[in-house]
DNA sequence: CATCAAGTTGACGTTTACGTAAACGGCAGT
DNA sequence: ACTGCCGTTTACGTAAACGTCAACTTGATG
């Protein structure tokens, strides 16, 4: 009865997490390294994770997966991290928000763009491929 | 009259290219030297890019922006441009243009979904601005 | 209780994708 | 003929993003 809709409150080590996004356990701690992700220690010391850092792990991926560079992610997050508080600065994290979207959009764009190149070269193929039926029927 | 639909042969030298699709000179000669692109040489020498060479080097360069290696590109130029004659040939490389055509759209995909992630958190600071022009009128 | 897997922090190595500098040739303008 | 400027090759340097190894702790298990 007390559960419904509460997250059970999942932790993981940092092999469990490495092996669920798929990357080395040095890659994670190498991103916290460069102050992309925090995770919780034990007493003992021992990092452990939970789905919000999963969460931004997994993003820190897609946004290398497009080419940001670790830096211009850390940027990313500390904007939308920090508490920031008072008109100016959150009209400020909303314009940079504006502005990422922007560069995705034009990401999505070339990517359509690329996409029409590689299906030319393959029509080509295609072509080709039609012509030599051609030579078979002679 | 015979020049109706005849295209300039333009050609340009390495820093004129360097210059149109904004990378350093540096940068065209190491493609070079991977076998990404094959510039023409006047008998001095020196390299002269056509409107292929050009194209070509926006593909990489797309690519490139894409998180896709340079080792990966040259895989994609290799098998699209070699003069594959015969039917097995000609059905893989359709078949590998296919499979690269799928990839593009995944990452079109993720791309959408990175777009999505990033509005939340826009949405979230615009929230709290909201909240803190209540603040005011009270 | 020994051992063994899994955690920690350095520290150094490696790959990719160029930057940069050296040393040289060719050509245009003065 | 001298001065720049652009081209060439060769070679070494470097930043980013990890891989790898060493040395050490800790918790679990036969």
């Amino acid at each position: 009865m007390s559960r419904e809709g509460i997250q059970k409150d999942e932790s993981w080590t940092i092999s469990d997490l490495a092996q669920q996004v798929d990357v080395s356990t040095r890659t994670i701690r190498y991103y916290e390294e460069l102050g992309l992700i925090f995770p919780s220690r034990t007493e003992k010391g021992s990092r452990y994770y939970n789905r919000k850092d999963r969460a931004r792990l997994r993003l820190i991926l897609r946004g290398k997966r497009f080419g940001f560079s670790l830096d211009q992610i850390r940027e990313m997050i500390e904007l939308f991290d920090e508490d920031r508080t008072g008109r100016a600065q959150l009209l400020r994290t909303i314009e940079y928000g504006n502005q990422k979207l922007a560069e995705i959009d034009e990401k999505i764009m070339e990517l359509r763009q690329l996409r029409e190149d590689i299906l030319v070269y393959k029509q080509n193929f295609e072509q080709k491929l039609l012509e030599e039926n051609e030579e078979e029927k002679r």
